[in-house]
Order: structure tokens, then C-alpha cells, then sequence
DNA sequence: CTTAACTCGAACATTCATGTACGAGTTGTA
DNA sequence: TACAACTCGTACATGAATGTTCGAGTTAAG
């Protein structure tokens, strides 16, 4: 499925995060919710396509007027927190349809090759947006996605899968980040799509075996 | 020794790249030299330090006018080719230094012990200033040094020291990948800058083996 | 020492993004 | 149908960055 699911404007628990006044039922009227999730689909597709992207090529793109999109996100800021909060529950919902059972690495392969591109879609994401939240917010809900790596792996050096001799976190790290090498060489036509997935886990059968 | 190296402004072989009217005898004026330097030293730890660098900045980092500036470098765009442009050559410069013989196992591990930093320096330079330049003068100047880690690569698969069932490319982007990476754990201070090389090596070692 | 190169601050024109205000029109919902 | 919610264009205020111009002062070099 695309990137619309649940949706709503900006993060969860938080009162004040929409300037228009809602109506008395707390419900918002059907047209509204169809333009918040327009602009938040091309928003998503905008920041995660390059940097620089300003909020009125996010109204456009999204079809929409450039007052109506302030009037759902009061600032860039609350736009940006609504984009990686709408990317970050996808990632969970991802995890769930997984199966990380079995030996580490074949759940580690099966993992890529169901994610890498969430991954990477949601790495570009965070790269565009870098400065528009405060670090504190998007290492809050960063972190717990790298945790569900960082267990894996673990998993795997418990078993005797993965090999030890490497800090933990090197190791998540050179993960993500093969995984947005992989794009790069995808966007520069270098690799298709079909053989990124084989490469990606190839590489990193490699470098984490023992 | 330190980025000052070779200090002409912009690139070569470029007759009116620079703004001020020079002096007949086609001589720049030793203290017009000197703010050059210090405009290219200020521009270069800017730009690869983050993205988003103004003109200002620079100009203020380097102690220096932002007209004086403007003297040197009509526009944005050409300070951002004259720092490329710099970068470059320090990077062919650097592999004159050091030694591509005997085995290219050992020889990458040379490379990178030497030029691990140098090469994400620049790659953060390119990053912050992509957009600045177009992208055909930028791949014109990058590919030749692309090239050389290429060649190494290609002579360590006829050796039969490195696997040959990964395409080259990425290989070579694998590389640049993980570098990028390092330099991102060193800066969130889960790397120090001594482990970070037998890190890389050990990694890329892994990687690399048939 | 004389001249031309150079520096510098201040000021100006332009562009572009952000965010707000207004008012008239459209549309969902009860 | 009637009303509130919603949309939209236009316009305005603000701030930041890019380049340019001007004129007065400083400094290197012959």
C-alpha cells in the first residue's frame, strides 16, 4: 500500500499542533482530511526526493493553496514533525509484517529485502528535514527504529552469526548506510531495482560474518 | 601540510574567472593573494562543515569583506568551483603520496589510512555544495578520482584478492559509503579518530574478499 | 614617492521563503 | 436548507541572501 494510512496533521498527544479550529464534534470535515493527507503525500514525496523543498512547492504539489496548507500546519516546522512522524509509524507497521524469527541472518535478509527501501526513502527524508526539528525530537523517535537493528544484530552475535570483532553501532550504521549507497547507485543508473536487494544483502552477509 | 597549497582563485585554464581587474603585468598583488587563501582556508571549513553556508559567512570566517569578496569570486557559484576545484587537486596530489604497490589489499589498506579523512572531507564539501555548481562540471572533476580507487579495485580482482561477483561501481561507492559513515560515527562521538581507519580497513577487508 | 591595486563599510536593488490577514466563494454535514 | 467549516487568491510584513555601486581610505610595488 502507498503512504497513506492513518492520518492525521503532525504528531500524536499533541493539542495545539493544527491552526484551524476544528469543529465542535473534534471531527474534521471529510475535504479537510482528503487535502491534509494530499499535502502530506507530496510533502513525503517532495523532502524525500531532495533538499531545499520550501512549503509552497508542497501546496502546489499537493494541488492545494498555499494558505490552506498553513491553515492545517501552523509552520514548516509542524509540517516537517507531521512528515517524519507519518514515516516513523510506517517503519513500525513495516516491522510488524516481518518475520524476524529464525536464524539471524536469514532474518536480517528477509528484513532488507522488505525494507531497504522504506529505509532509504525514510534516510533521504530525515536528511532533507535535518533543521527544521530539533535534534531532541527526531532522536526521540529515531532511535527506536535503529534499536529494532541493533537487536537483530545482537541476536546474531549471540548466535555466532554475526561476527563480535565491531562496535555494535559501527555495524547499524554501515547497514543504513549501504543501504542509501544502494539508492545512490540506483538514482545514477548504475543498479536496477531488482538487483539492489541481492547486492545489498551479499555485501552485508560479508562484512558481518564472523 | 594544510589545504593552503597551489592558490589561484576559481578554476584554471579560465580566463575572466576572477572580478578584479588584475595588474598589467597579469601579477596579482601579494596581500590580493593572501585574502584568497584566506577566503578558500575559511570557505573550505565551512562548506564541509554543513550545509547551507552563505556567502557572508565565508566572507567573515576568513576575516575578510564581503565586497572584497565579491572581488574575487563574481558569485556563489564560482567560490563554490574555486573550493572544489582546490579539493581536487589536493586529493591528486595525495595520491601521489602515497605508495599503490604490491598487493591491493594491502595497498587499499594504505589508501585508506592516508586518505580516509581527506576523502570525507571533500565528499561533505560536495555534499554542501551540490546545487551550487551544475552537475556535468562537477562529474567531470570527480570521475578521475573515482577512477583511481576503480583501477585499485580492478587490479585487486585480477589478483584474485578481491571478489569479483559484486559490480565494480559498487564497490567503489560501497567504499566512499562506509567512509562517509566512519566519519559519521566519529562526529557523534560513538568512533574516535584512531579507531575509525582499523575500523574501515577491517570492514572493507570483509567486504572486498572473494 | 607616486600610482594603481586593493580593501572596506554602507547603502541599495532584487529575489525568494515564511507567515499572517482579509474577504468572498464553495462544500460538507446536521 | 442553513450554517459552519473549509478553500483560495491576493496582498502584506518580515527577514535573509545575493550581487552591485560608491567613495574614501590603505597598501603594495615600481
Amino acid at each position: 500500500m502507498g503512504p497513506t494510512g492513518t492520518s492525521y496533521p503532525s504528531g500524536m498527544a499533541d493539542g495545539k499542533t493544527t491552526a484551524s479550529a476544528r469543529r465542535p464534534s473534534g471531527q474534521r470535515r471529510a475535504d479537510a482530511q482528503r487535502n491534509i493527507d494530499k499535502i502530506l503525500d507530496a510533502g513525503l514525496r517532495l523532502y524525500s526526493s531532495r533538499p531545499g523543498v520550501s512549503v509552497a512547492e508542497v501546496a502546489e504539489a499537493a494541488g492545494v493553496g498555499r494558505v490552506t496548507l498553513y491553515g492545517h500546519f501552523p509552520s514548516r516546522t509542524e509540517l516537517a514533525k507531521a512528515l517524519m512522524g507519518r514515516a516513523f509509524e510506517e517503519t513500525e507497521a513495516a516491522w510488524q509484517d516481518v518475520d524476524t524469527g529464525g536464524p539471524a541472518g536469514d532474518a536480517l535478509e528477509r528484513v532488507l529485502r522488505e525494507q531497504w527501501y522504506l529505509m532509504e526513502r525514510n534516510r533521504n527524508l530525515r536528511d532533507n528535514i535535518v533543521g527544521d526539528v530539533s535534534p531532541q525530537w527526531l532522536r526521540a523517535r529515531h532511535d527506536p527504529i535503529l534499536k529494532r537493528v541493533e537487536d537483530l544484530i545482537t541476536r546474531g552475535r549471540d548466535e555466532g552469526a554475526f561476527r563480535a570483532d565491531l562496535p555494535l553501532p559501527w555495524m547499524v550504521t554501515a547497514l543504513y548506510s549501504l543501504v542509501h549507497a544502494a539508492s545512490d547507485e540506483i538514482s545514477a543508473g548504475r543498479l536496477t531495482t531488482e538487483e539492489a536487494p541481492d547486492i545489498l544483502v551479499a555485501s552485508l552477509r560479508s562484512l558481518y560474518r564472523p
